[in-house]
DNA sequence: GAAAACCGAGACCGATTGGTCTACGTAAGC
DNA sequence: GCTTACGTAGACCAATCGGTCTCGGTTTTC
């Protein structure tokens, strides 16, 4: 810890954002040393002295992903006031992250989709990040039918793996799509879901 | 046409099946040639001859997972009988596909994640393929409204699209998930959203 | 000023990539 | 029996991969 030299002439902070955002983009695979070094500014010395190898990197990029996205959604789930709203503001939310055209998705829908079937580790990383938006959707669920906001039978735990589920598949189709008919559509379908377990809509929703 | 020579020594449709499988599992960058000849059980020379490339061969897996597998579904989906019950048993059986531990979830799924931001070509096969499969739900729900299984207020092509992402979104997750957990919660809330649109249902759930 | 820690540029490494090629064996049609 | 087309085996290619290295230069602390 005896700092005799000059500080680091560049954050490793924003280097990792930048990479973050290279795998984000291109996946792990696809995403050379090159591309990573250019976007992160760095020379070749500098990267692997500050973050060993490229492997490493990408651990710390899905780390790096979920404190800001996740943990900005969980945040949102856990704010105060109706937790219905806050539900409803996270899945919208995800109609302007799919606007534009070709969205990169979601990082860890992205790094699941890699070649993690024989990556344990990697699998394991990805499942803690799942189970953690689940239980932040559970949460906000069980809140909202505590405030009388979802009907009392609903099936808190199912509900928030749907809306799990279905943010993944919605960002995922969304790399894919060039506009946002098809995510609209899902968000509002997803809504809708939402609709149909309030109290007050169950019975003027009749056909 | 004038097959002056032997005929082929190998079943080029078998071939492809097993370079489909490859490609399922471990996704097109990470399956490398030697992995697809080796699953083939084809030399090189032979490959390059019947297939063209790597890409091509990727093209046509993708275009055989699709006869075979979404091409399965819509089958499903069309067959005579109710409509909703054909629904009902096409996102049930997601949960049979995704009970083995790191399912290799869906191919078209896994090349959506690919580096196909700068793949406009791939984009749009994975694009047709993916609004066929809405389209193959939106008319069986259409059918459903019309024989009285679901309420004819229905966002018919809004729960096709949520039908859609979920079930992209469930086979991507299985890729990680070790159990079935996360997969049976989602496919029970997704048959409750059908359960929801039940016009029976819609007055008695009341709480 | 010397030492230490950092930087960028770039040579270099073995391994692997997708793809091409030749050599040789073999079975079907003339 | 010759030709032709197909097959396997495997050498070979340039390019790229992730990773290590040296070099020269700079800034800070001692």
């Amino acid at each position: 810890m005896s700092a005799r030299g000059p500080a680091k002439q560049f954050d490793p902070e924003v280097a990792l954002e930048r990479a973050m955002e290279i795998f984000w983009a291109e996946g792990y695979a696809c995403a050379s040393l090159a591309d990573l070094l250019a976007a992160m500014g760095i020379a070749r010395k500098s990267f692997y002295d500050t973050f060993g190898s490229k492997r490493a990197l990408f651990e710390r990029s899905i780390e790096q992903y979920s404190v800001k996205v996740v943990g900005g959604m969980r945040a949102t789930l856990q704010a105060p006031g109706s937790p219905l709203a806050n539900i409803r503001r996270v899945v919208g939310s995800i109609r302007d992250d799919a606007a534009t055209p070709f969205a990169p998705g979601c990082l860890l829908g992205v790094a699941m989709a890699q070649c993690s079937a024989d990556d344990p580790d990697l699998a394991r990383i990805l499942r803690r990040h799942v189970a953690r938006v689940e239980q932040s959707f559970a949460d906000a669920l069980a809140r909202a039918v505590e405030a009388h906001e979802l009907r009392a039978d609903l099936d808190v735990r199912g509900t928030a793996r749907l809306l799990t589920v279905a943010l993944q598949g919605i960002r995922l189709l969304g790399r894919v799509t060039e506009t946002r008919e098809l995510t609209d559509g899902a968000v509002a379908a997803a809504l809708a879901v939402l609709d149909a377990a309030s109290p007050s809509t169950a019975t003027t929703a009749l056909s």
